[in-house]
This record gives C-alpha cells, structure tokens and sequence, in this order.
DNA sequence: ACTCATTAAATGCGTGGGCATCTGCTAGCC
DNA sequence: GGCTAGCAGATGCCCACGCATTTAATGAGT
C-alpha cells in the first residue's frame, strides 16, 4: 500500500483534483482577462505577447532566435507558432532571416517597432497577472 | 512605496512572472496529456470530462442541472458548452430534457451510458493528473 | 559524387472556442 | 390583455490551434 495506514488510500486524489481545478480556474480566469485586455488596448493575444517577450529576453545576444526553440518555451505546436510568426511579421513586429549556416532554419528577431509595442504592453501584462494572480486561499 | 526598504522596488515582478509561467507550463502539459490520453482511450476531451465530472456530482440530487449554471464551473462560454452538450447528446452520454418551470431552459443530465463512460474515464484521468502535477520543484 | 534518412519550417485540413446574433419564452408595465 | 425589456439557449461566423503532409536542405553511408 503506497499510502500510511491513517491516511485513507483514496485521500490524495481529491487534493490532486483541487489542485487541478484550482490550475484551471487560474489559468482560464487570467489568460482570459490577458488576451482581452492585451487585445483591446495593444492589439495582441496572450500567446503573441508571450513570443514577444521572449524575443526581447534574447535580443541582448545574437540577433534572433530560431524557430524551434521558441516553440517549447511559449507551450504551441511548431505550426501554430509558425503561423503567429507570420502574423507578427505582417504587423511589422518581427522579421524573418535566413541563417547561412543551415539554410533550412530561420532567425526570428524584434523589429524596432515589435520592441516598442512589447514596453507598451509589458505594464498592462503586469498589472493583469497582478490582478488576478492575487492568490485568493491558495 | 508598498515595499518595504531592503526589498527593490521591482523585486515582486519577477516572482509574478515566474509564477505565471509556472502556471502556463503546467497548464500546458497537463491539459495536452488528457486531451490525448483521454481521447485516445476513451474518446473524451478534455473538456468532454470535466462536464461529465460536474454532471456525475450533481447527480446524486436533482435530475439535471441547467446549462447556465454548468457553463462557468468549466470555464466555457455559453455558446461552447452548448455544442460541447451537443456532442455528449449525439454521443449517447446526456440528455437534454425541457423544465417545465421555465420552458426556455434545458436541464442536462448523464445518462446510464454517459455514468459508465465517466467512470471508465475517471481512474486514467486521475493517473495522468498524478503524473503531471507531481510538482517539480514548485 | 549520389542516394537516402532526417530535420526545419510551411501549409492543407479539420476541430473547438469566443463573439455576435437569432429564436423563443418570461415578466414587468401600460 | 397587449407590449416591451430581458433572459436561456442555439446558431452563424471567424479564428487559432494541432495533426498530418509537403518542401527544401543537411549529412551519413556507400
């Protein structure tokens, strides 16, 4: 038996259940306000913000990041973050470049203007997460 | 300040983001397990469960519970839980009944197939939220 | 050097979700 | 009673996502 004898062998699961619910409520609660209000007023989604400032993290370095390692940190399949890279670019945010070295990968890099609307956003972003994030009985 | 001194001004900004990420990465990956596995092994989302759950629990009572009163518990709009209802309906698992009360609402209930399928359901459901949310490091 | 398995990214396709709207019903007001 | 405001749920529309496939380039084996 993997649990104590004074503790009932089904007692974890309802904790592990509220701990799931919890998540959700959460995460449904805050990414709802962020991609509203993100939307609104800079006209991005949560998930384009996200790759934004993730972009901005790594343009101290080189002058772009590839594809593929975008894709895990911001949770999306390579297609939808190919597709939210497509967007971007076409609001002028971000800028593909090829790479010499392996020609069949791409950099992508913060335009000036993608800089500029990701300090824009960057306050309101963190003023929703404070929001909501305000652990109410966690 | 809302600060005290020896703490910057800026100092509980990245503990919001990080938490926020956290969040995001849990999310994430647990919702991608039992989306696949429960689809896979008993073709339900996510979602498809969550309802059953809410559906199974309020069973014991009334016959049914009302779409407006389900809608909030799992996060969906009103518009999404009324398709996610139909899928569930055209699948055998609920049924929709009109109240007689109030004849512009539905109450929902699990059906005896929809009980049997929830209960299938639920052991895998538990394991993969065991296996996702034992927390690394939180 | 040529072939073939593999990899990076793009794209076709289907699906679930949100917003806006529509339909049917209820309830307050005259 | 008839009229209008408001509510429950269904539906039209569009969009972002994931999966599967395609295209192009690399690199290992011969």
């Amino acid at each position: 038996m993997a649990y104590p004898d004074f503790i009932a062998p089904d007692s974890p699961e309802p904790t592990l259940v509220a701990e799931w619910r919890d998540l959700l409520a959460r995460h449904a609660a805050t990414a709802c306000a962020l991609d509203r209000e993100l939307g609104e007023q800079h006209d991005l989604g949560m998930s384009e913000f996200e790759v934004l400032e993730r972009l901005a993290e790594g343009h101290v370095a080189g002058e772009g990041q590839r594809l593929q390692e975008l894709a895990p940190t911001v949770h999306l399949s390579q297609s939808a973050l190919s597709r939210l890279i497509g967007r971007l670019e076409k609001a002028g945010l971000v800028e593909r470049s090829m790479c010499a070295d392996d020609r069949r990968g791409i950099y992508v890099a913060l335009t000036e203007a993608g800089c500029r609307r990701y300090q824009e956003a960057k306050p309101l972003h963190r003023e929703v997460l404070a929001r909501m994030l305000a652990t109410p009985a966690k």
